[in-house]
DNA sequence: TCCTCCTTTTATGTATACATAACGCATACA
DNA sequence: TGTATGCGTTATGTATACATAAAAGGAGGA
C-alpha cells in the first residue's frame, strides 16, 4: 500500500508530533516486533513525514523509553518483563507518594483541593451502579486519570511534576494502565471501591497534613496496580485491554 | 573476530554528540542565558556541527531538562529556582531510597556487596588525614559518584536505575553536586564524616535486608545535600565550585 | 508621541541529497 | 562442511537548500 499519491501534508500539526504519535501506536499495537531495529525508511512510508522529523519522534521516543538505542546505530522496541512492569508501577507511586507528602507537609488552600473533591464525588457517583457498565469504566479511567494529574499538581513541585508525568508516560505504568483490564475480572468493583477509598484517604491526610499517610497510601494506591497486573496476566481473560502487550517480554512467545 | 570495540568511539565523536557536549557546556558555565531563546545558527558556529546533529543535541538537552521548548518554535535554557533544586535532590533521594529499599528486600550476594564495601573502605581512608586536602575531595567526589552508582545498581531493577540516572543528569541533583561546594566550608569534614554514616549504614541495612532503614537513610542522605545547598547559597563562599550557579534564578541577578 | 499596520528579515521546520559505515551474501580456502 | 574474507547493498549520520511562520523594524496616521 502505497500512500505516497495523495500525501496531503496536514500542517496545524508538526510533523514530528505527527510521526511520534503514528510510532507509538505502531509499536503499543505490535506492529514494530520488539528487537527488531526499526528502519527510518519505513517509518517515513507508514508515517507519511520526511526523515528529519521522523528521526526526530525516534529520539524523543526514545527518551520516553519505548524505545532502545541500538549501539551501531538506529533504534529498536524495547522489551518489559513483568518485574520491569511492576517495578514502573511502583516507582510512579514512590513518586506520587512524594507528591502527596509535599502537599500535605507544605499546605494547600482549601480552594485547592475543591477540584480534587469533585473528582472523588464523581466517581462515589460512578460506583453507586451496579454492576458497574463499560462505560462506567471509560468514564472512571478518564476520573481516575485526572485525580491523579491534580494530586501530582498539589505538590506545586516542577522538578517533581515533570517526573512523575515521564514515569507515567509508559502507558503499562500510567495510573489508570489496568483499569480497562480489570473490566473483565469479578472483583473489578471491589478493586474500584478499594482505589477510590485510597483517592479519599490521601485527600483527608493532605488536608490534615499528614505527609507520612499521605505518602504511604499512594504507595499502596499503586500496589494495588501491581496487584492487577498480576492477576490480568494469571488470569490471561481480556489481555487485549492491556496497554503495550506487544512489548511484555514472554518466555514462550 | 568481526565486533570491533573502536564503533563506540566512532559514536562518541558523532557530531550530535559533540555538539550536545558543547552545549551542555555552554548552557552550565552561562554562556547562554536563562530564558534568551538559544539560536540554532550561533550553536552551529560555536559547536561546529551542522543543525541537524545541533537540532538533536537540542532535542535530547529538552528531554534532559536542561533547555524547555518555547511554544513558538525553538528552545532556551532553563532557570532553576532554589526551591527546584532542593526538590530535584530530594527527588533524586527518593529514588535512591527505592533503589536500596529494593536491594534490601530482594536480597544481595555477598559477591555484590564487596565493590561497594571496597568503596566503603576506599572513603574511610580518604577522611583518615586531616585536614582533608583539595585532591582527597576530588578523588572523594569520584569515590561517591561510584558508590552511589554501584548502590542504583544492586536494585537490579532496569526502570529505576534509567529514572535515577535522569534525575541525577541534572547536575546540581547529582550525589556528588555539592561536594567540591562544601570543600570551603569549615565543616566540610564534619559533612562527610556523616555522609560516608550513611553510607555504612546503607550496607549494613541491605545486608540485614532491612527495607525501610535502607530507604530511610538514603533519604536522609539526600537531604544532607539539600542541607549543603543551602548554606552554600547562604555563605556565598567558593560560589563557583557550585555547578550550573548560572541556571539558579535570583531575585537580585 | 504613541499606536498600528505593513514590509522585511530572519529563524525554524521540513525535505532531500550525499557520504560513510554496517550488514549480508557469496565465494574461496582450510 | 565450516569459516573467513571481500564486495555489494543498504541504512544511518550529516549537510544543506527551501518554504513558512514569527519577529523586528520602519513608516504612516491619529
Amino acid at each position: 500500500m502505497k500512500a505516497a499519491p495523495e500525501r496531503e501534508v496536514d500542517r496545524s500539526v508538526s510533523q514530528t508530533v505527527k510521526a511520534q504519535l503514528a510510532l507509538r501506536d505502531q509499536i503499543l499495537s505490535g506492529s514494530l516486533r520488539q528487537g527488531e531495529r526499526i528502519s527510518e525508511l519505513q517509518a517515513v512510508e507508514t508515517t507519511g513525514a520526511s526523515r528529519t522529523p521522523v528521526r526526530m519522534a525516534l529520539v524523543r521516543l526514545e527518551e520516553e523509553g519505548l524505545l532502545e538505542a541500538i549501539p551501531s546505530g538506529g533504534f529498536m522496541v524495547k522489551a518489559f518483563s513483568e518485574r520491569d512492569i511492576s517495578d514502573s508501577i511502583e516507582l510512579r507511586g514512590t513518586l506520587e507518594g512524594l507528591a502527596a507528602r509535599f502537599a500535605a507537609e507544605r499546605g494547600v488552600s482549601a480552594r485547592e483541593l475543591e477540584p480534587l473533591k469533585e473528582c472523588l464525588a464523581a466517581i462515589d457517583e460512578l460506583l453507586r451502579q451496579v454492576p458497574i457498565s463499560v462505560e462506567a469504566f471509560s468514564s472512571y479511567v478518564t476520573l481516575n486519570a485526572r485525580f491523579h494529574a491534580l494530586l501530582t499538581e498539589l505538590s506545586r513541585s516542577p522538578p517533581l511534576i515533570r517526573q512523575i508525568d515521564r514515569a507515567s508516560a509508559l502507558p503499562f505504568a500510567s495510573p489508570s494502565g489496568f483499569v480497562m483490564a480489570q473490566s473483565a475480572l469479578p472483583e473489578a468493583q471491589q478493586i474500584l471501591i478499594i482505589g477510590q477509598e485510597h483517592h479519599r484517604v490521601v485527600i483527608d491526610a493532605i488536608e490534615n497534613r499528614e505527609g507520612a499517610r499521605a505518602e504511604a497510601v499512594m504507595r499502596e494506591h499503586a500496589r494495588l496496580a501491581v496487584r492487577n497486573l498480576r492477576l490480568a496476566l494469571r488470569n490471561r481473560t481480556h489481555l487485549d485491554l492491556l496497554p503495550a502487550l506487544a512489548l511484555i517480554k514472554t518466555a514462550t512467545d
